[in-house]
DNA sequence: AATTGACCAAAAAACTAAAATGGTCAATAA
DNA sequence: TTATTGACCATTTTAGTTTTTTGGTCAATT
């Protein structure tokens, strides 16, 4: 059945993105994975760069879902944070296709994988900014600029997630969930 | 003079890192450049490397002095930030060879370059962990881990200042300052 | 004693040949 | 008739080779 073949091939092509990353990844060994064959591909997606979009953008819905299974608007805003970071976290799947592409950006450049970054970067980003309008609207947090928080925050999360483990000891989600909360509710006054 | 060639090799070294990266900069340019030959340069410098370090570590100084010259110990934690951010931000011919550096490093990979730059980091975050643990002696900021939060601040700096005009209109030196003032001082609490 | 630039080994760039890959489509199977 | 396939091809990527450039040395010169 069409509907089970274009299923295999996505799986296929989403393991293999995620282990190989996506220059890696040949379109005959997504086919001989997804047991299809390579035209099979070709009637459900338009080209390799579309397939890569689909990957992601399904990833980049699961992660929302995520999000939204754990957020409860009556909650603080940190502390909502501090839930959707640690629910997102434990997803070491979701994570391995972007450590994968991150890499890969970092060591070959691949035009097709920093324009992705760049497309889940903004995703998340107008994803985050919505939320503290949202906080903001219902005099939750402070007023500032939103794109501007918003972008800072996904920042901070990168760099805890993703550059601090180059210099020290990875930190453990619970780590990383507390320390963004903590920072964001109270600062660094007092 | 021995001290005056040495100065005008520093200088010319300086120069040409800022305008064309590590890689690019050849020894026979800056010999050319500095009006010396060659080999006057391997009687100051052991090699490449060695001058390259000489540039980065005066960078860094002349950093931490700017810093020192406008901090008052009396003063807030984050009001203390914002006035040795802004006066950093303010020297644009310190900023023109971290720019270099950092595209190098993401479009070339040069390894010497990534070094450097790791070490400048790593100068830099130690340099704000030590203000940072005094502060939080003085109960002057909440006693949060200082390896942490200054690799944090560190990060949200260069997001402000080298990620964000990737795609925005890049930050004025007053409003970066003024940012990390108001997120450090309040987080996004009440 | 300090300085230099021709010189050299080693590294990088340019070039070429060979292999691999994305995408197509006539042949085949359902 | 429709869905599927994999041999095939143009294009890109990689591997191998030659040429050029560059970091560093040191005998000659100032």
């Amino acid at each position: 059945m069409a509907t089970d073949r274009r299923k295999m091939i996505v799986e296929a092509a989403g393991k293999s993105f995620s282990m190989f990353g996506y220059k890696a990844t040949t379109m005959d060994q997504v086919a001989k994975l997804a047991g299809v064959g390579k035209g099979t591909i070709y009637t459900f997606f338009k080209n390799k760069e579309e397939l890569f979009e689909e990957i992601v953008s399904s990833l980049l819905k699961e992660m929302k879902a995520e999000a939204e299974a754990v957020i409860q608007p009556e909650l603080p805003f940190a502390e909502n944070v501090h839930r959707a970071l640690y629910r997102l976290l434990e997803f070491r799947s979701h994570h391995q296709l972007m450590i994968k592409l991150i890499q890969e950006e970092k060591e070959m450049g691949t035009l097709a994988v920093s324009e992705m970054l760049q497309h889940i970067e903004s995703e998340i980003i107008a994803y985050l900014k919505e939320k503290m309008k949202a906080a903001i609207a219902k005099g939750a947090i402070p007023a500032f600029d939103p794109e501007i928080t918003s972008f800072l925050l996904f920042k901070m999360y990168i760099a805890l997630v993703f550059d601090w483990e180059k210099n020290h000891e990875p930190l453990s989600s619970e780590r990383i969930a507390e320390i963004m909360k903590a920072l964001l509710l109270k600062g660094l006054s007092q």
